[in-house]
DNA sequence: TGCCAGGCCGGGT
DNA sequence: ACCCGGCATGGC
């Protein structure tokens, strides 16, 4: 459903999946706890959420394990590896030059600031570091929103691909909608609360990957599936 | 076997 | 303010 022009309609999105804590309850007990962030630290967080940007986790897995075996999780020592070398490393992750580059990008952020410190660079205040983060070259919001949640449990909720499939599915949001707006959506009906926006996501992203696939949507047996509208644009066609 | 994945940037309308 | 092409590997 795309936002009317100028005009408004009675009954829209904003109307919808406003009853967000009965969502994550039923998700929460079908799937369980999904124990994320899948990294055992925060700089591996931070350094997972860079790769995976448009990539199969499985394939970050193996970029990740090359840098473990090799002891390079740590700022400085990432940084001081040839980009070239970077680059082979992080290979099974796709767009390895792209992603060599915004590595190192946020890398030297991490070393300038706060000299590879991450307990300092978490310590600012979470507006100013968000807006910092995202100045850097290859860190768009959902990059820049895992790190603060799930490397520095900020309180903040991430937006993905995902998110916003499963949203206007819902008739929760409007196609056109952009990150911001759909992140409002959960921040305004929610508990800013750290392992609650954790979970949630990786909830949604569990569905997402599961039932709410762009080729082969199986809703039936989606566990929001007593939450879908029964009328609208989208059945019995899919987004 | 094609299609697609936990985006983002830069250049063009 | 959007829209689009480019970036790349490996799993299903």
């Amino acid at each position: 459903m795309k936002r009317p022009g100028s005009s408004t309609s009675s009954v829209g999105p904003s109307e919808r999946m406003t009853n967000l804590l009965q969502y994550y309850q039923a998700a929460l007990k079908k799937l369980g706890p999904q124990h994320w962030w899948p990294g055992e630290t925060p700089f591996e967080v931070c350094v997972g959420a860079i790769l995976t940007q448009n990539t199969h986790w499985k394939n970050v897995e193996k970029a990740i394990a090359n840098l473990k075996v090799r002891n390079l999780l740590d700022p400085h020592r990432l940084y001081q590896l040839p980009p070239a070398e970077l680059a082979q490393l992080i290979r099974p992750a796709g767009y390895f030059n792209i992603k060599t580059n915004r590595l190192r990008n946020f890398l030297k952020f991490l070393l300038d600031g706060y000299d590879g410190d991450l307990e300092k660079m978490f310590s600012e205040r979470l507006e100013n570091l968000r807006e910092k983060i995202l100045s850097v070259k290859g860190i768009g919001p959902e990059t820049a929103d895992s790190i603060l949640l799930y490397a520095g449990s900020k309180p903040v909720f991430v937006v993905d691909a995902y998110t916003k499939r499963i949203l206007v599915r819902h008739q929760a949001i409007w196609e056109e909608a952009g990150y911001e707006e759909i992140q409002s959506h959960f921040t305004d009906h929610l508990p800013h609360d750290v392992p609650l926006f954790n979970e949630f996501h990786a909830l949604i992203v569990n569905i997402g990957k599961n039932w709410c696939k762009t080729r082969n949507p199986d809703c039936e047996q989606c566990p929001w599936k007593e939450y879908l509208p029964t009328s609208g644009p989208y059945l019995p066609s899919f987004p």
